[in-house]
DNA sequence: TGTCAATTTCATAATTTCTTCACATTTGTT
DNA sequence: AACAAATGTGAAGAAATTATGAAATTGACA
């Protein structure tokens, strides 16, 4: 199938200039010069991976990819001018998923691209942590050899918090990495409910947990070395 | 935390170069001469980081960063003999996170290392002073490899005086740093009683304070030379 | 439309952290 | 040395956060 590339950048010459490689290379794009179009097109395209200006007019280009990533888990790649660490970091936490520093080559970006669909649509990585095997693609995790089947929010959090072990996540954080709808506000406190469903699954004792760990008044987080 | 870097490559004299240059720049090495041992090492070590040359000898450099990235995304440096495009492309297709081309300067290969690592654990902003490394991702502290959990106001004084070694801050100015509502107000002691709680944790005496100094009649400060 | 599983909310119990307080100790000053 | 002011500390109640079972709601699908 072919994959639809939405290209956001406030300058005409950038903007045509990737059109042309990517679509040599067999995507299809579509192109917004500023945030709103952005958004407006993100609605109405649905495209399959967006690439991003950091340093749009009006709205930033950290704003647009945060409230893309309210409702989506859609892959963004960010063009960042200057190679700025705070730029750089931020772009990445707030859901950028790989960058690219102008001036750049637009094979290279090609090549990002790809690679980018090929990791957010094939996803078939497994997570091995612990005694724990997180299958993506058959939704299951494996203990000791024995499969247990977690819904699908339940996997989700579970691989929010397995991918990166150590790191804490806030109850709004992990909301907005598994909730793609619109709108959808939900109480703090079903987090905790699911947190509690997984940890009955994985027989993951919360006083003494082997795996998710409760860390009062931060949020929650996979327990591990890392 | 020194990072540990696995160098993939059939010709010994490049590994050796890179690993002289690696460990000269403060980094950990590790050696495999073909595609087999960089898997097993790959296991066994649990490197940060892989530099794989893309022509190995059996099995080839593509098909081992495809295996890794099958349950890793680790970041790997390719080392490419040729400058052909296409191995560009299909190696960053494949998971490779950025490449060089032989042959090339160490240092450069160096400084896209240390980019690398930059860019995959940028989630880390690890504040390091004396034997202690404050985590505040994961909201803890880790003092001689040994984990010590800290409550979230705690860690929040903690952080405000690590960051500022020497400097004093009142109660007042930590108090003001440590809470968001404005008509809260706090006894003065309290803060009093987090420093004995932290000093505690950090088993700091005191009298003879390793981190945390008392500042008679202003405040508290962290032991530094800055 | 009915049913079942998943999702979400809610109420309450259990736990942890926060804050205060009283008293001990130390420091600085005269 | 004596005094005043500031800091150290353990204990305890208050406040905040998390855990959890049950109930209500939603959604997919026959």
């Amino acid at each position: 199938m072919m994959k639809k590339i939405l290209i956001v950048d406030d300058e005409k010459n950038i903007r045509d200039l990737l059109s042309i490689y990517l679509q040599k290379a067999g995507f299809d794009t579509v192109q917004a010069k500023n945030g709103q179009e952005a958004l407006d097109l993100f609605e109405k395209e649905k495209p399959h991976l967006i690439i991003l200006d950091l340093m749009l007019p009006y709205v930033n280009g950290l704003a647009v990819a945060k409230k893309i990533r309210r409702h989506s888990n859609i892959p963004i790649l960010m063009l960042t001018a200057k190679a700025e660490e705070d730029d750089r970091v931020s772009g990445l936490e707030l859901g950028a998923d790989d960058y690219v520093v102008k001036p750049f080559s637009p094979r290279e970006v090609v090549a990002r691209v790809k690679s980018l669909l090929r990791r957010s649509y094939a996803d078939e990585r497994i997570i091995k942590i612990k005694d724990l095997e997180i299958h993506p693609k058959k939704m299951k995790v494996i203990k000791k050899g024995t499969e247990i089947t977690l819904t699908t929010k339940e996997f989700k959090i579970l691989t929010i918090l397995a991918e990166k072990p150590g790191i804490v996540f806030s109850r709004e954080q992990i909301m907005d990495k598994t909730y793609t709808e619109y709108d959808e506000v939900v109480f703090d406190r079903t987090i905790d409910a699911y947190i509690k469903n997984i940890r009955k699954k994985l027989s993951d004792n919360p006083k003494h947990p082997e795996y998710i760990e409760s860390v009062y008044g931060a949020g929650y987080k996979f327990k591990g070395e890392k």
